[in-house]
Parts: structure tokens; sequence; C-alpha cells
DNA sequence: TTGAAAGCGTTACCAT
DNA sequence: ATGGTAACGCTTTCAA
């Protein structure tokens, strides 16, 4: 391609063309930095003239000037960046638009939302290299930071560290996601439908057993102090590993199975069918999720329907930390658990 | 939360300390903010004496000091930040793990990805926006960057911007998803299996259309000029919507359907069931993006496999582009698309 | 081996 | 109504 200079044609300027600045802009207009800045941040508080302020759009529009961000906020001493670390774990559907109505709905609050793709760093280190950006608040999903790393960041100037996990980190707001609750809703229903030999998946793959496991110890609960037992079972994402499962299933001797999520669970049931073990009769199942595919499956699959928090409420919730730096850490627990009862329980 | 200064007990402080800074570590250190850098950056060409080296370290340690980004980058000229716009289009789990890895690929080159989540401003106003931050590269997914934009961002000191759509954008590099290939894939093995009068489905969601679109047309050029006719199914992501569709399935006279994607064509096939279609018998469905899913359908459900571009070339290309700016723009096909026979068709 | 000083692009204060 | 100037935090050249 072809450059084309918009400096003088005498010049042959080889060279791209720099970056042009504030500066530029007032030289070409004929004016100081200082109008330029007030006119295309529309102060309120001076009067420039109509004149003037044309002078000043046309020379920014002819240079294709765009101010500087990291200049303005070293400036300002503060920005509006919220920093969001990529979260560590294969994240689901549900998951996934609940961060996209996030950043819609910091949007809406006039934050700047960053994902920042960490790339593999221990927490405190990765917390280090967020405080670099000085973000206004950081919102970090899942484990990974720990009380060492709120101090670092709100020492860099964050006025709001907000987790959204399974536990409290000392000095953050924390969202807590109370996977205990999932696995309790399941346990139950399934109890109170008569089953008392239940198994639970627990996936092979990494990252999720920050998940699984108080699913897990949610099924216990539920079915504490019964004659029911509880088994963990193992699980890739595969169906080779899904068929090994339920090739050995009669030898487990269970009635029901909370299967982690739909996923899983259809891929289970799936399996299990496969191997002649008739689903619900011979062994309840249940997902979790809610998926629109787990009730095209036969049967139809019973599901944990999980209502994760607002996104307008977490919007919020990060607003008012900003603006309120020294109050004390809220703390909320969040994810509604609900069962939808359908065919394969 | 009791706020515990670590300034000396006799003063009151009761504002917020403010963030050290490098001449913060300098006095304490009892050195000039110069040496603060070199020690702190591991500057080779002067050499600083261990002890100092020490008492700088320890400085900065004790004070909590993190570096400002933003004031480095701006003495720099550069940085190494690395723009992605979130993607304004529901974005599949294949499609999902690609932008993962493609983060870590960058990374792994010492990029820092940053995914911008635009809220909604139309094109060109967008990358304005994209354009303050002064990335060193911009990776675009999706429509939505027009040659004014690229204008813009390239002015700004992008030293690379990548497409990653559809559609060639004047004076981008780009890497152009054939959808148009995956349509003609389904459409030729419906054809060759004997199905003439073939069923596409297009989704109703919003932001798909540009997915859909050539995939129609794909499947249009795999049967042209022969007897077989392409008929255009609206389908929203919902079982009323697939039954009401199925419900008339007959009147369409139909003898096979590309769905658009595993999902819809696992709702569809569902619908088709119930409704007394039989599959492959009376309808084939071919689905697309083999998700595991989809092995799981009884049918198993036929589909077409989607090789997405290679992280790593990907970010070897936004690197080569920084490198060399002047180059001109790559055009690359990406997206391999290969059938995978199943039972449903 | 270390320090002083300039400058990156902005904006707010204080003159004019 | 407009312009000069200083300052934000950092790096780097030059001088000691």
């Amino acid at each position: 391609m072809v450059q084309i200079p918009r400096t003088p044609a005498s010049v042959p300027s080889p060279a791209p063309r720099a970056v042009p600045t504030s500066a530029d802009v007032a030289r070409l207009a004929g004016v100081s930095r200082a109008t330029v800045s007030y006119v295309l941040n529309n102060a309120s508080a001076v009067r420039i003239s109509e004149p003037t302020r044309r002078r000043v759009r046309e020379a920014a529009e002819e240079l294709g000037y765009v101010p500087h961000a990291a200049a303005r906020s070293l400036r300002a001493g503060h920005s509006r960046m919220v920093v969001m670390p990529a979260p560590t774990f294969p994240v689901g559907p549900l998951y996934h638009r609940f961060l996209g109505e996030l950043q819609g709905a910091l949007g809406r609050l006039d934050y700047t939302v960053v994902q920042y793709g960490t790339v593999g760093l221990p927490g405190d280190e990765a917390a280090r290299v967020w405080a670099e950006l000085r973000p206004v608040a950081v919102l970090v999903p899942g484990p990974g930071l720990g009380p060492q790393g709120v101090q670092v960041l709100k020492r860099s100037g964050a006025r709001a560290v907000v987790t959204l996990g399974t536990e409290p980190v000392e000095g953050a707001h924390a969202l807590l996601m109370d996977h205990e609750a999932v696995g309790d809703c399941a346990g139950r229903h399934l109890y109170d439908r008569g089953r008392r030999r239940i198994g639970v998946v627990v996936p092979r793959e990494p990252g999720l057993g920050l998940f699984s496991a108080p699913r897990v110890r949610g099924v216990r609960r539920a079915v504490h102090d019964s004659d029911a037992t509880v088994t963990e079972l193992p699980l890739g994402y595969d169906e080779r590993d899904a068929e090994r499962l339920a090739a050995r299933w009669d030898t487990l001797g269970l009635d029901a199975v909370f299967a982690y999520n739909d996923e899983y669970a259809m891929l289970l049931c799936r399996a299990l069918q496969d191997a002649g073990v008739a689903v619900p009769g011979g062994t309840a199942v249940v997902g979790a999720d809610d998926l629109m595919l787990g009730r095209l499956l036969r049967p139809r699959l019973s599901t944990v329907h999980i209502e994760l928090p607002s996104a307008r409420d977490l919007a919020e919730l990060v607003d008012r930390a900003v603006r309120d730096p020294g109050a004390a850490p809220e703390r909320h627990k969040v994810l509604g658990a609900t069962l939808v009862h359908r065919e394969s329980s």
C-alpha cells in the first residue's frame, strides 16, 4: 500500500508521520494548547468564541487527532478503567453471557472495562501487573487473588477490589457463589424422589475442582444424617471415558447421579443408555445450568437452574465501592439454585 | 475496615496514603530517581553497586511500589498493548477457545492483550476509543471496522491492524473466515447423498447474519446448475419456534436440512422427531462446529468440522506486522471445512 | 557510580 | 476570552 503523506508535497517524508498531539492541533488552529483542551472537552467554565471552536475542531479533524488516554489519566491522577482478569477456568455459556452483561452495565456507568489476559502468573504476581494499569477497580473472577494481592491493588490506587468466587478474600468485596447450594438442591431432590445411592460426577478437567468440590459437599450435606450414600465419580469430558464409567455402572450399585452440569449429564446419560441402563428407571440423572440443549435430550434432563447475580447489581456494587472506598467490604451470597424437574429423575 | 497507616505513628493521616512513586522509593533509599529506575529495570548499561541495589529493592518492597504503566509508555513513546475488542456477536465455545489461545500466544510473544468491552458504538466511533489507548496492534473480530477506522488507528500509532472476519478491510491485514466453504461442504454432502430439496436454517438471532448469509450462499453454490433447490428457514433458538417449523415440515417438501450449526441442528432434530419426521429417513440433518454434544444425539449428528486458524500463526502474523508496519496487508483464507459423516444424513 | 534535568501529552490554575 | 506554565510518573542522556 502506498503511503500518501498529507505533509506539503515538497517534503519526501518516507518516515511514517508522527502521531498528532494537541500541540499540533493548536499550531494548526493558531491557538494555545489550553484552548484546544477546552474546546475538545467542552469545558463549560471558560467561554471560547464560536469561530475559535470551529477552527480547533476542524484542525483536529484534519490531523486525525485522537487524545492520548495515558497522558490524560496521568495528568488527571485517576482513570475509570475497570480491570477484569480473564477467568482461568473453562467458562460455560451461562457465565460467559454474564460477563458480557457486566461489561455492558459497567459501560453504562461510564466505566471502561478491560479484560486482561493474564498469561499464567501466580496470583500475587498477577496483581502487580494489573496494578501497573492503575485501574479504579478490579473485578476478579475465581481464585488466584490473595490478601497480599488485594493490598497491592489498593496501595496502587484501586478504589474497589471485588472478587467473584467461592471464598471471601480479606480486604476485598466478595460475591460468593454458593456452589454448595447447587449440590444441596440436587441431592435433596434425588433423596425426595426416593433415591438412596447417589453418585456425583467430578470433572477431571483441571480448574473445575473449584466448583465441583463444593457441589459434592452440598450433596453430602443434603443427605447428611440419612441412610443415603454419596459416591464421587471422576469423569473426563469425552465419550470414551463416559463409556468406561457406564461399563462398570452395575458394579457401583447407584440409583441416581448428579452430573456436575448439563453437559456432563448429557454425556453420561447417553453412555448409560448405550450400556443398557434405564434413565430414570434404573438411574436418575440430574444436571445443572439449565441449558437449552438439556431439554432436547430424551428423557428431558432434570437440572438445577442457576441464577447468576444481576449484572446491573454488580455494576452498582462496583460503583458504590468506587465512590466510597473506605466502606467495609460487602459480602453477598449470589447464585440462586432451584431445581427444574423434567423427565430424567 | 480500619485503615492501618504505615506512616509514622505521630501523623494522624486519615486521608488515604498516596500511591508511592519512584521518587518515594528514591527518597527512602537515599538515591536519585534515575538510580531507582536503573535498578528496578535491571539496566545493564550502567553499573550500580550491590549495596545500592539492595537498598533500592528493599525500599520499593517496603513501600509496595508498583510502576505506573501509563507513565512508562508515555515516556517510551510506545507500548506492547494489543487491543482486541470484544466480539459483538454471540460467540460459541469453539471461537471462545480460540480467543483464549490467541491471548496465550500473544502473551508468550510478550504482548499484553487487552480485551476491550466496547459498549455499542458504531464502528468508526469505536476505533477512536481504541486508538486512545495507543495500542501497538489492534485485532478486530467480526465486522464493525471500516477503512476509516483503520486509518484512525494507524494514524494514532497502531503498527498493525488485523481483522478477523468475512470481508477484507482496506488497509488492514485480514484473516478471512470462509463461511461459504462451510455451506458448500454441507450442500455438496447432502447432494451426494441424493438429497435434492435442501433447507438451510437461518438463525433469527441478530448478529448471526454475518455467518449465516455466506453459509447459505455456499449451499447454493454447491448445488448450482443442478436440479436441487435451496430453501431458507428462519429459526429462533428456542423450542417453540422449532416446534412451529417442524409442524409445517410436510408442506415444505424438503428431504434435507443444513441447520447452521450443531446447536440449531439439535434443536431442529428433536422437533422434527417429535413431529414424526424420520431422521435421516425422511429428512437428513447436518450441523456445523463438530461439538461434542452432537455426537450424543440419536441419530449421531453429521456435522461440518471447522478448523480455526492456529492461534500461534495469528500471533506471529501480528508480531510480523508490528515489526514491519510498512509491509503490504496480508490476506489469509482461514477456516478449513471438512464434513464429518455420522448418522443423521 | 550517581545525580540533575529534559521531555512524553494532558489539563488546571492563574495571568493577561 | 485566551494563553503561559506547571505538574502528573517515568526513563534516559549528559555531566560530574
